[in-house]
DNA sequence: TTTCTCCGTAACTGACTCAGTTACACACAA
DNA sequence: TTGTGTGTAACTGAGTCAGTTACGGAGAAA
């Protein structure tokens, strides 16, 4: 099984409430540039509200961050979505009676949590700000070229 | 999706291999200490034949590493059986006609390699002889207490 | 040769996950 | 009161994964 493009689908989400917070913003709307539908939205939203990334329903009004993008990391979002989900997965279901067996779930364990802390503190280097500001230089340079 | 268990069982498959390398090894044998039937583990050892980290079948022998465990990384077990597998999965099927949308699956793409090759890093980092190192440490402590 | 063991591989199954949809009650604004 | 958008539950279809059955082939032993 694979990490679900949820993480992904919530990063467009937050980038996208940002960008357009002075406009209003519906989970339709949002729906639209995900190439989702709105249910698939609001259940982000929701999960993004239970982890305080989102601030709480103010009724009708549009979805806000609960604070600054800057202070956002990507760890956040993920443990928001993924929860403690383990990028590589140990199979547990092994036979104690073989020395080989017996130790290595717990081995495997401490190796991948080794190469997991890697990958977790460079999210956690990044900023929900970064990623827009790389779309939004992405988006200009579009329209120089055009 | 999550990354399947079949890394971490290859990984079993070769410590088990290496360090019973003195004994004859049949699929059932390795299916034992794995908790898995032979046939799942005959599939393991042809995708890491392929990918020339077992070597070549000679009839009725036991299965042996084709180098050194030393010489063998996780990175190298990884990709032969997640091959190109990504940790993080972008969601390319956005609004192109939306600035957000058609900017961020690039944006994510930068984004998760960069978080995937300290990962990978780390994976490159360690050779399956850690790996057994480390069974055995735990293997003989076991034996001190009881 | 015949028999036995083990291998490689293909095809099928059941469990599980994920994204998407339909549906419905609730809140707020016009 | 009507309309719009929200939160949430239940269902569906696609896809993946581990496991199983099955079968032909190779090599060793009788």
């Amino acid at each position: 099984m694979r990490i679900s493009t949820k993480f992904s689908d919530a990063l467009h989400l937050l980038s996208f409430i940002e960008v357009f917070k002075s406009q209003k913003i519906t989970s339709e709307t949002i729906a639209a540039s995900i190439n989702t539908s709105p249910v698939v939205v609001r259940r982000l939203i929701a999960e993004l509200r239970t982890a305080k990334i989102i601030g709480p329903y103010e009724g009708g009004c549009s979805p806000r961050l609960a604070e600054s993008s800057k202070d956002v990391t990507l760890f956040d979002v993920y443990t928001a979505i993924e929860h403690k989900r383990r990028l590589f997965n140990v199979d547990h279901d092994t036979n104690p009676r073989c020395p080989v067996g017996a130790h290595i779930p717990d081995v495997l364990d401490t190796v991948y949590a080794e190469a997991e802390a890697a990958a977790f503190g460079q999210l956690r280097r990044t900023t929900l700000r970064d990623v827009i500001d790389r779309i939004e230089v992405a988006h200009r340079m579009e329209g120089e070229v055009s």
